[in-house]
DNA sequence: GTTGAAACTTATTAAAC
DNA sequence: GTTTAATAAGTTTCAAC
């Protein structure tokens, strides 16, 4: 896999904004020709740089106003403590993502739900009920500050 | 806006998993005709039920090795220390994500970095060298368990 | 909701430079 | 790398059911 060059993250960055945009838009943003920006995009897709396309929702206006971090820690249950928590999460579609960290926790998990009261029920019912999670700490989301730049680098 | 009804949460769970495909192949998908389809997917986009569409990048094959949280908590320096601290947030690219929270803490980062030497450096030199911020906690993502559905519904 | 057809835009490929 | 041309595919709009 060939190094990116400036024209490349160019592409990288104009396909996050507008995972739509046409090769000859796309192609007059970064300053070439067509044919070679086909060529380029292809072959970041071929090599896994760019692993796909997604719709970007808003989440807001399908009824799921609160976003929350909810930090877990688990323990005393062993392997299969964690292997039944990671399928109680796979099976909630309210979790969007889960990590498992190195810090102060061992999971952090993104959940998405329609208002506090779901969220309380969320927490209680669902996660605390799980055997391994021994604590809990939910940080709300009040505002996502919006970045600039769409691409670390 | 009208609710949605199961075909619509079908369309957008499919455009989740491929922001690139085609109507009629949606159309096929979701179990209508390409006319409808076009018609609630152009619906959707007008109501900003979908907000847009984009490429999805391996951080990895971009160099981008080790991902973080970090929560930051503020204090001390009143309205204009949040102003400077969103402000040096900002500027920074590594910085992906930047949410306020309710919690321990208050702030949230998602930050990416090449290795863990770039990871000491950005939090003593950059994160811990704005005036504002008096404390912070990192959690370094050893693991991304994949969450089955795409979308939280 | 369905099908079908025409007009338009875009993507892809090849051939030239 | 660029341009041009031809083919193939997808989108959009319209009419009719």
């Amino acid at each position: 896999m060939a190094a990116l060059d400036e024209i490349d993250r160019h592409i990288l960055r104009e396909l996050r904004r507008n995972g739509r945009i046409s090769i000859l838009d796309l192609a007059d943003r970064v300053g070439l020709s067509p044919t070679p920006c086909g060529r380029r995009v292809k072959r970041l897709e071929d090599d896994g740089v760019i692993r796909g396309y997604a719709a970007t929702l808003d989440n807001a206006r399908l009824g799921l106003n609160i976003s929350v971090f909810i930090m877990v820690r688990l323990s005393g249950h062993g392997p299969e403590g964690t292997r039944d928590f990671l399928s109680a999460v796979a099976a909630r579609p309210e979790i969007t993502e889960c990590f498992l960290v190195a810090g102060n926790v061992d999971y952090m998990l993104r959940v998405w739900v329609g208002d506090l009261e779901e969220l309380g029920d969320f927490v209680r019912d669902v996660l605390q009920s799980i055997p391994a999670v021994t604590e809990t700490s939910t940080m709300v989301v009040l505002k996502e500050e919006p970045q600039p730049e769409v691409l670390p680098f």
